[in-house]
DNA sequence: CGATCGTTTGATTCCTTTCAAGGCAGGTGG
DNA sequence: CCACCTGCCTTGAAAGGAATCAAACGATCG
């Protein structure tokens, strides 16, 4: 890797994103190109933007995962979600002049400032793209949903399980072939703070998947034995395949 | 109430609510007039759209509580998040053209359709107003990342005071005046569903919040005893009180 | 090579569930 | 007008899943 320059595609990984749902005008993708400001880069661990900090910006996760989470008074920490490449983040920060949660690097991060005044700009001048951006977050909040589920009513098992099909789901999302092997960079801790459990608890279960043959590990790499089991198992639904853009105008309809 | 016709403001409550954050001018506020479609009445336990059916309509609840739930395959349920009047839901569909999440009606509703295909005219012609939404949907989905936090990390006491917080801290942001009674229309079966405990243990809960001198009861209504008191008990964060809109340009910066 | 962080394992405790059943209020039908 | 049903609230006893407490082990790092 080269030190002396970001090294991603000239186009954002959001760009890219919204271009494979939606067909962009000329002015549109001109727009989204002036719409990030310079790469940024994030080592594992290291945090974004701070729970009731300003904020003046959102990010475009480029390369990398990031997690978005609360604090509680006692210290104890949840997970809210995960961020991976194409993601808008820091949406939290948009109905108030304070970030509303917190954004963690779990890897080796690059983003991308987008100014908040830029994205009202956006969505005045170009809608059909602010359509599709409400759209992702409406995606984004059934999948917080089925975690919020997932988490109220389903044991430990469940949790893990769902959760690895939930990565897994994105990472194809993205990655675009067939994913069977994950390659984590969360901490058992990190788990269990998104499933509600204790790391404990989240190692404990992860042998017990392995016991009964619905995994294999080797270090951080975790590999799903049984598709169709698995989606049984959990009645897991993949909220990331695709995202409906009909319901917006094409472009003849802007009139 | 007259059974001729529906009987609430000319207004629409979601035009109320963005007016009341955005400065709106004629061609908005005409937009807007024209988004909804003939009022709909519900009455308790009535399903208004179940996840999986096909959808082309989200909603705009002009009265009564709504609430949005997933269902597991052995049937247990988690309910999302409530919804009242102002608010558009049936945002899950729009990603997909089935519905991703099923909505009940909990007490006598007023709801008003909006065409999918009409929301996004609104966005592509309108794009404040789509920014707008933009912003609401991110508190909420902050919101229900508070839901979540609870559920996975807090204790049924801490879990039940915060949902009674929050549902105050709501209805306020809409009855405009100081709740400190709130006449609740949900079962304990319902709020056990919401905060991912049994009916036995919310029942028990409510007990031993009134023991601690916590709340008051009388048959549904609950009276929260010290604000102060319980807000530092839970830590709980107002996230309706206020949306920002300095970020959309106003109408002049439209160009 | 000590130090730190993350994983693993065991023993015990505890919060919540499960199972069971009585009580109460509102609605229905005779 | 009242017996009867049904849904919801309430309470008790026992069982269970996850947390807590404690400690050993392994790997990475300066």
């Amino acid at each position: 890797m080269n030190r002396a320059g970001p090294i991603f595609p000239r186009k954002s990984a959001l760009a890219i994103r919204i271009a494979r749902h939606l067909s962009l005008d000329r002015d549109e993708e001109a727009a989204l190109d002036l719409l990030e400001g310079a790469p940024q880069k994030l080592t594992p661990g290291e945090p974004l933007l701070t729970a009731g900090e300003p904020a003046v910006s959102l990010f475009v996760v480029q390369q990398g995962w990031l997690h978005l989470s609360n604090r509680l008074p006692d210290g104890t920490r949840q997970i809210l979600r995960f961020h991976y490449p194409g993601d808008l983040i820091g949406t939290s920060s948009i109905p108030w002049h304070h970030a509303g949660a917190t954004l963690t690097a779990v890897s080796d991060c690059i983003v991308t400032p987008v100014r908040k005044g830029d994205l009202g700009r956006l969505f005045a001048r170009h809608g059909r793209i602010g359509g599709f951006l409400y759209a992702m977050a409406a995606a984004e909040a059934v999948a917080m949903g089925d975690r919020l589920t997932s988490v109220g009513r389903t044991d430990a098992l469940h949790r893990l399980a769902t959760l690895l099909l939930d990565i897994r789901a994105r990472l194809r999302s993205t990655a675009g072939g067939v994913v069977d092997t994950i390659e984590l960079p969360l901490t058992q801790t990190d788990i269990g703070d998104a499933l509600g459990l204790t790391k404990v608890h989240v190692n404990r279960t992860f042998r017990e998947m392995e016991k009964r043959g619905m995994i294999a590990r080797a270090g951080k790499r975790v590999t799903l034995l049984d598709d169709a089991a698995l989606i049984a198992f959990t009645g897991f639904v993949d909220r990331y395949a695709s995202i409906a853009t009909d319901w917006l105008p094409d472009e003849a309809g802007l009139r």
